[in-house]
DNA sequence: CTTGAATCTGACATGAGTGTCAGGTTCTAG
DNA sequence: CTAGAACCTGACACTCATGTCAGATTCAAG
């Protein structure tokens, strides 16, 4: 498919599509002319690399992991370096206190708006 | 307590405790001379603060929300607006994908990391 | 062909919290 | 009184994914 239905199916701008390339983190096969087409399976990477941005990951350490990832048609994967399980560890404690503090602050507007609703 | 002691307590830089004010999350007293006086609930503010912006809220949404909030002191809290409240139940909606986002890389590392543990 | 939609590259702008520096003032211990 | 630590204001820089614009090229349908 062509970049603005990928665009289209993934919520994602054409803009940070061809971003998400230059920075190694997708890629495209080009028609003679230039244009970029993409696998099927480019959606779900898109969705992907979206969920990891959300987490906080930068576009470098999104790039280490990918491949490390199995695909979705299951295909192989390549092993991650003992660095970059330390690297991901830690993400992942980050992640853990993300989610802690996100239920906290959710708490506090649940509290909020409870609190308005019985007026 | 003076804005050293707060940004020691709490983990954030002075900067920002400025920064905070100055966008009116947080007031300070002043001594005659003009250095910034905290109480102690302070600190459980600053953090309340820092969990709201890491759950995406902006300053302006935590302007209006900190006095809806129950104080630490169990004090009394102003009433959230419905207009506060819609904003607030998005948000909340927002926090809620953000945590699946969250579960989802999270368990995208832990497949990364346990194939690369049994190794 | 032609024409309009889609795509291309490259460059500059934006946001929002934070870092940092400069130059000056206040506080506090000795 | 004094030295040095702590604090003040204001301004500019940064991050980094994303928005946006310009000007050119390609694609696909009539």
């Amino acid at each position: 498919m062509r970049i603005g239905e990928l665009a289209r199916r993934t919520n994602v701008s054409e803009r940070s599509l061809r971003y998400y390339e230059k920075q190694g983190m997708l890629s495209a096969e080009r028609t003679p002319g230039g244009h970029r087409e993409y696998p099927e399976a480019a959606v779900d990477r898109v969705i992907r690399i979206q969920e990891l941005f959300a987490a906080g990951l930068c576009s470098e350490k999104i790039v280490q992991l990918l491949p490390c990832m199995r695909d979705t048609d299951g295909g192989p994967s390549v092993r991650a370096t003992p660095d970059l399980v330390a690297d991901l560890t830690a993400e992942r404690a980050r992640i853990d206190r993300m989610i802690a503090d996100l239920v906290r602050s959710r708490d506090t507007l649940d509290e909020v708006i409870e609190a308005a609703r019985l007026s």
